[in-house]
Parts: C-alpha cells; sequence; structure tokens
DNA sequence: TCTGGGGTCCTAGGACCC
DNA sequence: TCTGGGGTCCTAGGACCC
C-alpha cells in the first residue's frame, strides 16, 4: 500500500516575515498581494483578530490601526529562498519529495512505516524543519494525496494533534471525512461544492460513499479521481521529477492607471521580456503568444474593456527580440484610446525543447548563430541583479510599476539587506532588530 | 482612491478527415 | 423520398489549485 505525507508550512510567507523579526514574534501580522492588493497571508494572531483571506487591504484600514497589525508587501525573493531551505531538508528526510507549491512538500513514505511509526516520523520531520529553517510545518500521513491533504488540514486545526495526523487507519479516515465539510476536500472548489450541496452531499464522508462511475457520468473524471482517492485508492502518483512547463505567463496589475500607449507598450514588453527569460531558464523555445489587456473591474463609473490577441509564430523561438516583435502587433491590435487600464499580461505557450523544431518547408527558421549567444549574454549578465541589461522598448519610467510599500529587506538573498547583529553595548545606536 | 499572480487539467464544439 | 459513422486536432472557456 502506498503512503504518503503532505508537509505544509503554517501561514507561510507570514511566517517567513516574522523569521528575522523576533521582535514580532507575538504580533498580529499581514502579508499583502502585489501591487498592495489584497490580504494573502495572515498570521495566527491577525486571523484570531478576524481578518479575512483575500480581503482588499483598503476595507480593513480601521482594524489595522486599532490593533496594530504589522503590514508586509510580498517579498517573492525572501519566501522562495525560504522555501528552497525547507524543501532541502525535507528531501533530507524522505526518498522522495514531490515539491507541490511554494509551501507544500508531498513525501512518499511507502515502506516507512516498516522502519519506524508514521506519527512519530512526522514529529520528526516537524522538528527537525524547525530547528534547520525556523519554520513550523505540518504533517498530514495517508494512502492517497487527497486523504493526505484532509490529514493535514486535521492537524492544523486541531492542536491537540501535536501537528502530525497519521490516516491510515481506515476507521480514523471515517471519522474524519464525517467532520469534514465538502468543500474542505482537494479538488471541490466553490462551483462542484455548490453542486453537490444541492444534491444533500454536504460532508467529505457523503463524497466518499457515492458510486465513482455515477459521479464521472453526472460530473467528470477529475472528480471520481478525487472519490476514490477518498476511499484510500491511490490514484495521484507522486511526481518527484517536475515536468515541463506548458505555459509562462506574466501579467501585474498597474501601481496607477495607464492612459498613454506608450507606457503599455513598456509594461508588456517588460513582461515579455520576463517571460523569455523563464523560458529559456526552462529550455524552452514557444510558438505562442497572447497579450492581454483590461480596465479596473470594481469602479462602476469608469468604463470597462478588456480585450485578448494571439499569434502563432513562424518558428518556435526564445530570443526575446522576436517575441518583442510579436508583441507589438498584437497590442496594437487591441488598444483602444481613451480607457483607464488597470492590468495587462502576456502567455508563452506552444512549447518545443530545443533543437526539436518541424521546420516548415516554406519558411526558413532563423538560424542565426548570435541569438542564441546574445540571449545567454544576456541572462548571464541579469542573473545576480534582473534588470542590469534591458531592451529600450522596455522603457525608463515607471508610471506602471507595481506598488510595494511595505517591502521587507531581501534578508537571504542581497548582500546589502543582510540582517545586522548588534552587541548590547551599542544599544544607544539605532537597531533595526536583534538576532 | 485603493481588489494578485502563476499555473494545470478537462470539456465542448467546430473544422476537418475518410 | 431517403443523406452515416468514426475519428483527430485545435481552441476557448471554465473549474480547480496555491
Amino acid at each position: 500500500m502506498s503512503v504518503f505525507a503532505l508537509v505544509d508550512c503554517n501561514n507561510f510567507y507570514a511566517s517567513c516575515e516574522k523569521l528575522f523579526r523576533p521582535d514580532l514574534r507575538h504580533a498580529p501580522l499581514i502579508v499583502l498581494s502585489n501591487n498592495d492588493g489584497c490580504v494573502v497571508a495572515r498570521s495566527k494572531e491577525a486571523k484570531a483578530l478576524g481578518i479575512k483571506m483575500g480581503v482588499p487591504v483598503h476595507k480593513i484600514k480601521a482594524q489595522i490601526q486599532q490593533h496594530g497589525i504589522q503590514v508586509f508587501s510580498s517579498n517573492y525573493a525572501l519566501y522562495g529562498d525560504i522555501s528552497h531551505r525547507v524543501m532541502q531538508t525535507l528531501e533530507s528526510l524522505a526518498p522522495a519529495v514531490e515539491v507541490y507549491s511554494i509551501d507544500e512538500a508531498f513525501l512518499d513514505l511507502t515502506g516507512v512505516a516498516n522502519a519506524v511509526g508514521l506519527t512519530e516520523f512526522g514529529l520528526h520531520v516537524r522538528a527537525t524543519v524547525q530547528q534547520h529553517v525556523g519554520m513550523t510545518v505540518c504533517v498530514g500521513i495517508a494512502p492517497s494525496k487527497t486523504l493526505a491533504k484532509l490529514a493535514n488540514h486535521a492537524a492544523k486545526q486541531y492542536p491537540a494533534t501535536r501537528g502530525v495526523v497519521d490516516l491510515t487507519d481506515p476507521a480514523r479516515q471515517k471519522k474524519l471525512l464525517s467532520l469534514m465539510p465538502v468543500s474542505e476536500v482537494w479538488g471541490v472548489g466553490r462551483k462542484l461544492s455548490e453542486r453537490l450541496n444541492a444534491l444533500g452531499i454536504t460532508t467529505a464522508l457523503q463524497l466518499a460513499e457515492q458510486n465513482p462511475k455515477d459521479i464521472r457520468r453526472r460530473f467528470s473524471v477529475v472528480l471520481e479521481r478525487t472519490v476514490r482517492e477518498l476511499n484510500g485508492e491511490s490514484c495521484l502518483p507522486l511526481e518527484d521529477i517536475t515536468p515541463t512547463k506548458q505555459q509562462i505567463l506574466c501579467s501585474r496589475s498597474f501601481g496607477q492607471r495607464v492612459t498613454h500607449y506608450s507606457d503599455m507598450h513598456a509594461a508588456i514588453n517588460s513582461y515579455v521580456a520576463r517571460a523569455a527569460e523563464k523560458l529559456r531558464h526552462e529550455q524552452q523555445h514557444c510558438q505562442r503568444l497572447s497579450v492581454y489587456i483590461r480596465t479596473g473591474l470594481f469602479n462602476p463609473n469608469d468604463p470597462r474593456y478588456s480585450n485578448s490577441a494571439s499569434l502563432r509564430l513562424d518558428y518556435p523561438t526564445d530570443d526575446t527580440r522576436v517575441l518583442l516583435h510579436a508583441a507589438g502587433r498584437l497590442l496594437q491590435g487591441i488598444w483602444k484610446e481613451g480607457y483607464r487600464y488597470a492590468k495587462a499580461g502576456i502567455t508563452l505557450s506552444d512549447f518545443y525543447d530545443r533543437g526539436v523544431t518541424q521546420p516548415d518547408l516554406f519558411i526558413q527558421p532563423n538560424s542565426n548563430p548570435r541569438s542564441a549567444r546574445l540571449m545567454h549574454t544576456l541572462d548571464c549578465i541579469n542573473q545576480h541583479q534582473r534588470g542590469r541589461v534591458f531592451f529600450a522598448s522596455q522603457g525608463t519610467g515607471n508610471a506602471w510599476a507595481m506598488n510595494r510599500n511595505y517591502l521587507s529587506p531581501s534578508y537571504t538573498t542581497h548582500w546589502q539587506a543582510l540582517p545586522k547583529v548588534t552587541s548590547k553595548k551599542s544599544s544607544n545606536q539605532k537597531r533595526p532588530f536583534e538576532i
């Protein structure tokens, strides 16, 4: 029988911010989405104050003032680095690890139960990550990924579990399933919950008791798998080899509304340059590019407009210049003067491995050998500090740049931002923090 | 005044093939 | 008068995830 563990960091972004600010250890703290728009992470103190996930920050200004809630912009350089450290620790503990997201991983524990108790193993994982990285994690253990997710949820919800729930026993599975609303099940979102509730299926157990074939007919093959997984039948294998990406997106909301074509053009070109950089990092070429722009969604007085356009390139490429040219043509086709634009983005798709190209009978592929060298040089120069070298069409203005007004230092990834350690003696000096 | 970003997978429907 | 069946490929859109 397979055994999976799901290891998930508690309040990940909020915990990362606290790592280097011991003075804020017990403070309510929230992290905002890009552009300082919504709340995307909350410390347990902030949760206790009733701050909801996803709420626009301007709607909770009074609470922030009243309770002295600490506010941070998203600092992905920091979160990415801490995540990497957590994953490295997990890889030292388990035979196979699937990094599922920035703050969680599945471990393959098949066979581990022969050597050591599963709960004991979970507690060891928890203690080791705490010691190595200072991050608190919860561990859910079960015969399928979907059940492991649910076990993890329980480990978070009930402190008496000490952060580890072993759900390999079918009787325990049944009990937990009966306590969980169906909306908590992995793969059951808002729409599916509504449809299931309408059929009288409100708990995870009720979903587990459905006939899989029936569910497939009325819903989809995806939900059928969920039903099977809830019954302990593993349908989703551990994917410990990261599959190649199928698309790369780069999109941003603007710090201020964009009204000039030149600003939009510069923004789009910057996104294209960033996406092309990611594409080369994946060692892929792409043949499809799409561009979209839109106005704000929430101001009833502003006229709304949104549009997108895409095209297929003559041959797959990873040359930023080719993509910039194509993006310019697409933007011209959808740009309309007179609107206040709030957001834009681009998508690269239709990927091919480098050198694996089906040539067209009539079109000569661009075999310019300088292209690859130029892009490689560009990436090398920008490796440690993004944007040292860039294309003129990305512009130098930042009229459209996103707001990040509460950004913490990149403690672990920039030399200049390393935390300072000061002695008590110099306590009359200004100390940002102590370690 | 102010509401995120980056992904995956599945399905339906149309165009096309013999 | 009566006008099939089986299949592929592509795209757009929707649902889900963190």
